[in-house]
Parts: C-alpha cells; structure tokens; sequence
DNA sequence: ATGGTCGTCGTACGA
C-alpha cells in the first residue's frame, strides 16, 4: 500500500507531472494539497482515465485546495465537516480506507504558511497558522483512533536538519519555536514521524526548495515542509519512506516534491 | 546582498 503525499501547486497546470509521478511510482493513494481548483472545475475525467476512481477534493478559486485520489473506496470521515478557524477555506479532508481488514483513516492536511512576520500581533497571517494547530491539536486529543496517518503541507520543518541553517531560520516563519512547539504538541498527540523512522534526525532532509533560486540544487537552501505521520499501531507495517527529490527538477515543477510511505504486511 | 520566482487572476496577492 503506497500513499503519496504532495503539494502540487495548481493541479491543472501539473496533470502532466502528476501522471509522471504514477508512472514512476505505482501508488495506491494520493493526497495532494494547493490543487487550486474549485470543484466544479476539478479534472476528474482526466484522473478517472489515470486509474484512480476513487475521488474526494475541495477547492476554491485561486487559493489553496485539497484532493484525495484513490485506486480502492474511500469512506468519508467525520472530521470532513470541521470549519478550522471558521474558516471554509479548504485545507483538510479525511477518510477512511480498508487495509488488512483493518479500517485506516486518512488524513490530508494544508497548514497555512503563516505569511512572514513571525509575530501574531502583528502578522494576522501567523495568528491564523498558530490558531489552526491549536484547534487541530486539541481535535486530535479528543479524537484519538489507533489507526491513523496524517500527512501534508503542514509548512512547519521542525528539526534542525530539516532546514539548510538552524541559526539563520530561527526567525523565519515555518522553522520558529513557537510553530515548532505546536507542531511537537500535535504530533505528541499520538504520532510517530514516520519519515524520521527511515531518515535518522541528525541527517538533512527536505521536500521543499524556494522558487526564487537561481540554481536551487546548487545552493540547495531546502526545508522539510511536507510530512507523514503514523500512528504506533501502523509502526510495524511501515515498510519504507521515499522523497521524491527528482521531480524538482521536472519541466515547470511544484517548489514542493512529492513524498511517499509504503505500508506492507 | 534583504534580492529572488512562481500560479492565478486580471494588472495584486499569496506562497
């Protein structure tokens, strides 16, 4: 069972790279975030004929967007209908999906970037990225289920070796203590990081490089933004962890690259 | 050195 995890960065634009994505990786389950695309304008014809029947997406016009493209049914989850911060402004959808006899619920998750002044009294851009893992944090407290994986943009690299320089990121919002604590709250909640399970922390590892580089691999200024979460119960099948770090360099690409957990018996 | 580049919408704004 392979789920990938990505944030494609207007979904019509990229449908090219998506199938490229399925070609070279065979996954079971995607869940992609900044699909830019409202409903009514979602590709689905065009998905259905990629092999993925099973469908669930909420988008809105420009901004932010989030799908989850399966090969196997999907059931809705519960948690769909939360309105984070009163806001409908399509960053999270969940389900429920049958692995092993077991029922796994899946959640897909956009957290906002958060703008770039790094204080709430000022910057009502923070607020909101602190408020939503506040809210997230105390849902997943209250609704803890034993088979649970979380992923997406969360914009958050919260270890040292997740960014290209601790030092020089302390006061750059998405690498900041105060979102790195809500970020530990939330998954100490009942999370492992499942990507640290196969990339030891005191290695450098990122799935994001900034647009606004001249040679992003050269100068490779990177942050790990986009994660996969598990929960201790799915810890035995958790078979391997890929980054797929080859396709910032596909024609026209996402600044984000897609990431992949494996699940096997 | 405090820039730089995207995507979408419509000539600004969010990332």
């Amino acid at each position: 069972m392979r789920i990938i995890s990505w944030n494609i960065n207007s979904l019509r634009l990229r449908l090219s790279l998506l199938k490229q994505l399925i070609d070279i990786s065979n996954p079971d389950i995607i869940c992609l975030q900044e699909t830019k695309v409202p409903d009514l304008l979602f590709p689905l014809t065009e998905i259905k004929k990629i092999g993925f029947m099973y469908n669930i997406f909420k988008g809105m016009k420009s901004y932010n967007g989030v799908c989850i493209l399966s090969k196997y049914p999907l059931e809705i989850h519960d948690a769909n209908s939360i309105e984070w911060c009163n806001k409908k402004d399509c960053r999270h959808l969940a389900v429920y999906f049958n692995y092993l006899n077991q029922k796994i619920t899946l959640h897909n998750f956009y957290i906002p970037a958060g703008g770039d002044e790094p204080d709430p009294n000022i910057n009502p851009k923070f607020l909101h990225k602190l408020n939503f893992l506040h809210e997230t944090t105390l849902w997943f407290k209250q609704n803890k289920e034993p088979n649970a994986i979380l992923v997406g943009d969360f914009n958050i690299a919260p270890l040292e070796q997740d960014v290209w320089s601790h030092k020089q990121l302390l006061k750059v919002v998405s690498h900041t203590p105060i979102e790195v604590d809500k970020l530990n709250q939330w998954i100490n909640t009942g999370f492992l990081d499942a990507m640290r399970e196969f990339i030891p922390p005191n290695k450098k590892l990122y799935t994001w490089w900034s647009y606004r580089s001249r040679n992003w691999e050269k100068s490779n200024r990177g942050r790990r933004l986009d994660h996969l979460w598990i929960t201790p119960a799915l810890r035995p099948y958790l078979s391997n962890i890929y980054v797929f770090k080859e396709a910032r360099n596909w024609d026209k690409p996402s600044d984000h690259v897609p990431i992949m957990l494996e699940l096997d018996q």
